[in-house]
DNA sequence: CGTGCATTTGATTCGTGTCAATGCCCGTGG
DNA sequence: CCACGGGCATTGACACGAATCAAATGCACG
């Protein structure tokens, strides 16, 4: 009865009655946290997994002396703890960037249900290698790219995940993020984040204003950014299941037809 | 007989007879590659994964234009292919760094084994997720730490990883890397990981020649890297099973006595 | 209509990249 | 056994991108 879990699992593969009976055991509950709340901490006992029911929030975690870095971003439908499963420790703090509403969940019966339907646990091993192939792209960029093409790249990224449920990459969104918060994310200085914005405003390619992001010029970004999504952007399976994944996208319920 | 699934298996868990048995059906073989050599390519399809037996390897990919990232180097008993495996095709380029001897194991008979051995499967899960705390890990050097905590920070990683059969981290080891491979790791030119190493020798950090690497201060390294590795290093479990675990490193057959 | 936070802009500094020359090690062949 | 050649590594001179600092502007919100 409107389990968040269940609602959001289901962007990842279609779920049938015993699925969802069996993510039902898992008892998820609703929880609100308000724009800039810590949700968990480095060093915290891990129990809880989390997924996002609605709004922005991201993983991190900071230097000794106060230097952060923002690992990724998670929005509505991603997951968050799954890579910190095998610790009994949290390995990063666990922010909200918006006001979320975020759905926790033990871990404790997490076991019963990957015995009971493998499907399930390829989801959540499809879920984590999606993060590591985000996680590399991260890489690729922080190593290798300058910062008009790092900033270019993020806001592609960005609108190739927001739209979790529908079919096409959203070249319009809400963006919550400051850019203190770009900054960390991509390895630069907040002042930079700026400069680099301005220039993608004034060539034309996006188009910035209170906290809303249009792209105007998607082909454009991509060439910029020396970046060929091509490959990722053809339909995959969850090992032997149907299911239709790319990276950064996850498309809602695939059709049998769009194979 | 001479598998080298269960022996590097055992490096990760204690293994029962059962589980050796089911890690056998697996069929992996001992297949060479000479230094320098592609073992696969982003792109080609995915059939096989693979442990390391002995040598180096390295998991990378390349911008349209040839910039080089290296993701992550696989050293003896590493795995690569596991974050693909939810993927019909392989997404980055695998390398013998060294002369090699790896053990592809097709992954169809995945599922069998996970069926019947969740704690196998555990393992699988705890690798993918050692591999993506390397990853934030690298992410954190890439987008805060200057050119000489980078090199500093990776010697430190190297070593911690190096031992994986061992208890302490080994301050001596081989050191195949060409500087061209660690500005492709660190995000750096060649050169000036050439200025950076030199600092760390003329400071007495390190000793490095002829492709031995020496820590003689691990402690200055790891203040001037502003890493604190200490959870890191506490004993951790996979779920419910006794595993002596940490994130750059593990241990060979933990025994009930040291936890 | 002010107050405070975020963004923008400009001036300057600093770290790292680039290019090119030199040096070193090591394998090879005379 | 030594001379040659080819990779790498090192070094220096210089250029350039990005950080920093500080000031000014813009914007949201009470």
């Amino acid at each position: 009865m409107g389990s968040c879990l269940i609602e959001k699992m289901s962007h990842y593969t279609e779920l049938t009655q015993k699925e969802e009976n069996l993510i039902a055991r898992l008892e998820d509950e609703k929880v609100h946290y308000k724009a800039g709340e810590r949700i968990r901490a480095k060093g915290d006992g891990f129990e809880d997994l989390y997924v996002i029911y609605e709004g922005w929030t991201y993983v991190s975690s900071t230097l000794e002396d106060g230097l952060r870095s923002i690992f990724d971003v998670r929005l509505e439908g991603d997951f968050v703890g799954i890579s910190e499963l095998s610790f009994n420790h949290r390995l990063y703090d666990f922010h909200a960037l918006t006001d979320v509403t975020v759905c926790p969940f033990p871990k404790r019966n997490l076991d019963d249900m990957f015995m009971a339907s493998p499907k399930l646990r390829d989801v959540f091993f499809l879920i984590l290698s999606r993060e590591q192939a985000i996680a590399y792209e991260r890489i690729m960029t922080l190593g290798r790219r300058t910062a008009m093409e790092r900033v270019a790249h993020f806001i592609l990224e960005l609108s190739l995940r927001h739209e979790v449920k529908g079919s096409k990459p959203k070249y319009q969104f809400d963006f919550p993020l400051r850019q203190d918060h770009m900054a960390d994310i991509l390895g630069m200085s907040p002042v930079h984040v700026s400069r680099a914005m301005k220039k993608l405003k004034d060539n034309g390619y996006i188009d910035y204003n209170r906290r809303k992001m249009v792209i105007k010029q998607p082909e454009k970004l991509f060439t910029l950014t020396r970046w060929n999504p091509q490959f990722l952007l053809a339909p995959k399976q969850v090992n032997n299941y149907e299911h239709e994944n790319v990276v950064f996208q996850v498309k809602k319920t695939p059709s049998k037809t769009d194979q």
